[in-house]
DNA sequence: AATTATTGCTTGCATAATGCAAGCGATAAT
DNA sequence: ATTATCGCTTGCATTATGCAAGCAATAATT
């Protein structure tokens, strides 16, 4: 379906609307998840390594796809499973996170290596075209891998 | 002070720590404000059309003051003011926000006329690069005005 | 056919974040 | 001396988040 139930918006400045879907510290790795590491069910998710909830992964699902970004479909040969996939409203938000990636690594420590960060410099335009191919052909195969913590020097177990 | 405080994260993964400075509904804006509307006092962010409530206000640029994206000096002229600015790790958020900005006007009914996104598209580079520039030289002329929300028909006041 | 496992959640409850309105101290203008 | 402005803080109600446990539906195993 592809109502447009009328939400109030704070303003009609895009980024606002951009922020009233987005805003907050999950979906957009939900997002991350789907573009670049080829989850698609309920289960992927709870594997990724930030740990989400699952109340809260439930939750913000059911927004994306309230707002057209993830859809959701029975897999035919296993009736447990629902396969969850980025709409192209999704594969479009793949320059926003490449650049949020980018931003993050250069400004932070993480655990992006910085030939990798180079190369997506350099390369934006091919990578978000590589994206989107895998998107459009539904091929699976990881696009990055997940990042480890950055090892501290001297840190310690917990 | 550029003291780096170890915050415990919840991975390595760039997108997931950019998410844990600006994964809220407000940061993104401010941010916005200081970059496209030349704001820089706190009365300036609360004419804001979004609203943002005062407590909030004062915790997000604390917050992005303490990260590393916003400076905040006394103005010299009048004690009362402080005067807010990105710094350059702020300004390097530009990308980020035109492809939000972008990406909700091509999929959501925003405020912003076809022909200004069209244009912001084609010219990215430059427009970012007018932001910058404007930054560095502390042009505070806006880039973009505030976007109405849009009229919608048979829409009645309330 | 009965049992066990897996998937995709929901529920209950504690804690934290957000939103709203009022107020307040410091400085500046009158 | 009085009033106004700026940048907040405080108190309180509401909402969101986080954690652990549990549960219905389907599938796999015995």
């Amino acid at each position: 379906m592809a109502g447009k139930s009328k939400v109030k918006r704070r303003s009609g400045c895009p980024v606002s609307i951009s922020l009233e879907m987005l805003g907050d510290r999950w979906s957009l790795l939900i997002i991350r998840d789907l573009m670049v590491r080829g989850y698609r069910t309920f289960k992927d998710f709870q594997g990724s390594s930030e740990r989400i909830a699952t109340n809260i992964l439930a939750d913000r699902l059911r927004r994306l796809e309230a707002v057209g970004i993830v859809s959701a479909e029975k897999e035919k040969t296993d009736g447990r499973r629902i396969n969850y996939r980025l709409t192209e409203k999704g594969i479009d938000l793949a320059p926003v996170l490449l650049d949020l990636l980018v931003w993050a690594a250069r400004h932070e420590e993480t655990g992006a290596p910085c030939a990798v960060i180079d190369n997506m410099e350099k390369n934006r335009e091919q990578i978000l075209a590589e994206a989107r191919r895998r998107w459009r052909e539904r091929d699976l195969t990881p696009l990055l891998p997940e990042f480890k913590v950055k090892k501290e020097v001297g840190s310690r177990k917990r």
